[in-house]
DNA sequence: CGCATTTGACCAGCGC
DNA sequence: GCGCTGGTCAAATGCG
């Protein structure tokens, strides 16, 4: 693994960092408003008036009156007081809040100029390297499965420079659930349905409407953004092991055509997405022909319609795995484009999850065609690979797709690892029905995207998270891949001291406290993120934020209790090996 | 009867 | 230009 691979992996993995960090933060913030206007409210409220009532009525009871009003007085000092404290600690944590997002900004910022300086040898070792792609600065879309920004995109935000993150941050340290607020929690839930990094498909724009709900107002902004994306459209290819005729990926399907295609004696089944009338998602089913046990979905188009709940997990995955590929395609090509098909080429592959890997052609050609052989001519393609269960069965671990005739995208794999057989869980996927097809209805109870809110967001977004039933796999893979490889610990306690160091002025103690927090061995505990992260009573009694105090000592704590060390897991795991070959994976077993 | 599936026809893109 | 292939359409069919 490349330099740049690794910090592309820090660099995404320290993302959910602190986007779970700025949540907490915000979090609190929201929880030190409220006291605030509690505080306000005290001070002004009828109780306030009645004092004074009392201080005129009562002049015959001057001594009650008295005691009562030194009461009511002291009342009155302790809530200014708390009114105070709790303005300080707005004030701190806001600080804290922008101290975490220039830290992250420079981290950013050092990861573009590795990744720069390695493409720059890289441009120099292969003489045919395009500048342009070299230059294309699409690297960002590493962050939580985000896409790929345009340059249309950044002049709205009016700042090229600064990532579009940042400045929705930015947006929400005015503390309300204001409409910006809604909107980059609505983006970043956005983010999760698939394919969001592509375009919005032909359908929708050629009906130039969507759907006439409540949710219009919201899904035309999403709109606004996919319609800033590259005029790329990806396509993700999912392997599973699977006895019924589908996948049950929580969307409704229809079928609309089956074909035989080349190379395959399994038919090609061709659904849409019937969740609304004008959603133009398709996915291709068929069979894989040398394990007629696995099933290869593949997934295309963007939904323009909230998603059940049940269909958030493969949508969060294909998405995430959508916006890598088209990061991917963008930043790789330099190494993909030059010569593959002809000669033994450095393909570059997300394999694995976040590795690169190099194949040569023969080795290529063992491998299975794709099901949409000539679609990959046009489209980009990951593979998720959800079947393979050891290191050692590297064959089916990852498959290349030669797409020798337009070697301009390179079809990428992604492979999931698996020790049981049919793995995927009913809790992620449910269960088929009866005649095998995807009939899971919304839950009408279930809020959906476009009204998800603020403080609420997070909580739902968690909870969709925590759903998914995944924690432990990420986790685990996650745990130790970092335990097993030294540098990419030390890439990554960078990374997190970069964040957690700003508390004190001792980079080196910052840094050996992170490598001892990963050493320690990362444990996850996603469940009490959740409870630090939603929790609706973030104060302690004495009305004093111990939500940051918790989350900083957890962060920052070394002992054997674990839960020092807290993010997002993916939507499902990506799970990383290491293979014989020049690449470094992680694998667990 | 309504809805979903099946299946042959048709179209577009690509390679030769 | 022709043939091949993937993808889609729509009438026919099946099922509850």
């Amino acid at each position: 693994m490349s330099s740049t691979e690794l910090i592309g992996l820090s660099y995404n993995y320290v993302s959910y960092v602190v986007f779970i960090y700025v949540c907490e933060i915000e979090g609190a913030l929201l929880a030190r408003d409220t006291i605030f206007l509690k505080a306000v409210s005290k001070m002004f409220s009828p109780r306030g008036s009645e004092m004074e009532e009392k201080r005129v009525t009562s002049t015959s009871c001057e001594d009650d009156f008295s005691t009562h009003e030194v009461r009511e007085v002291d009342k009155l000092k302790s809530a200014k007081s708390e009114m105070g404290e709790v303005k300080e600690e707005n004030g701190r944590l806001k600080m804290m809040l922008q101290q975490v997002e220039k830290d992250y900004h420079s981290l950013q910022l050092r990861f573009f100029d590795i990744l720069h300086k390695d493409v720059a040898e890289k441009g120099v070792v292969d003489s045919s390297t395009s500048h342009d792609e070299i230059e294309e600065p699409e690297f960002v879309s590493l962050c939580l499965g985000r896409s790929p920004k345009e340059p249309k995109k950044e002049e709205i935000i009016g700042n090229s420079n600064k990532p579009k993150y940042k400045e929705d941050v930015e947006a929400n340290l005015t503390l309300g659930l204001d409409s910006k607020h809604v909107l980059l929690m609505e983006e970043l839930v956005s983010d999760l349905s698939p394919m969001n990094s592509s375009e919005e498909s032909k359908e929708t724009e050629a009906d130039g409407t969507f759907s006439t709900n409540k949710s219009a107002k919201v899904i035309n902004l999403n709109d606004e953004i996919s319609d800033q994306m590259p005029a790329k459209r990806a396509r993700v290819s999912v392997r599973a092991r699977c006895d019924t005729p589908t996948m049950n990926d929580g969307c409704q399907w229809r079928k609309y055509g089956q074909k035989i295609a080349k190379g395959n004696p399994c038919p090609r089944a061709y659904y849409r997405c019937t969740v609304a009338p004008a959603c133009p998602v398709r996915k291709q089913v068929q069979r894989c022909a040398d394990d007629l046990s696995i099933l290869i979905t593949t997934y295309e188009g963007t939904h323009n319609h909230p998603l059940p709940v049940s269909a958030t997990a493969m949508a969060s995955t294909t998405s995430a795995a959508a916006s890598m590929l088209l990061s991917a395609s963008s930043t790789s090509h330099p190494h993909s484009s030059s010569s593959f098909g002809n000669a033994p080429s450095p393909t570059t592959t997300l394999q694995n999850g976040l590795s690169f890997t190099h194949h040569d052609e023969s080795r290529v050609k063992q491998l299975f065609l794709p099901p949409n052989h000539a679609s990959s001519h046009l489209f980009p393609t990951i593979t998720l690979d959800l079947t393979s269960s050891s290191p050692s069965s590297s064959s089916t671990l990852f498959h290349r797709f030669p797409s020798v005739s337009n070697p301009r995208f390179s079809p990428t794999s992604f492979s999931f690892c698996s020790t049981e057989p049919n793995f995927i869980p009913s809790s992620i996927w449910g269960k088929p029905n009866n005649n095998g097809t995807n009939t899971i209805p919304i839950d009408q109870k279930t809020p959906l995207r476009p009204v998800i809110q603020g403080k609420h967001f997070q909580e739902h977004f968690y909870q969709q998270c925590l759903s998914t039933n995944q924690t432990s796999s990420w986790e685990e893979t996650i745990t130790k891949a970092i335990n097993t490889d030294p540098s990419l610990r030390s890439v990554i306690a960078a990374a997190v001291s970069t964040i957690v160091g700003h508390g004190s002025s001792n980079c080196t103690g910052n840094l050996e406290r992170a490598e001892n927090v990963l050493s320690s061995g990362l444990d996850l505990k996603l469940g009490e993120h959740l409870q630090l992260a939603s929790s609706s009573k973030p104060l302690n009694q004495n009305g004093k934020g111990c939500l940051t105090d918790n989350y900083f000592k957890r962060l920052s704590s070394t002992s054997s209790e674990g839960g020092n060390f807290l993010f997002l897991q993916p939507p499902l795991p990506f799970s990383l090996s290491k293979s014989s070959t020049n690449q470094i994976n992680y694998y667990i077993p």
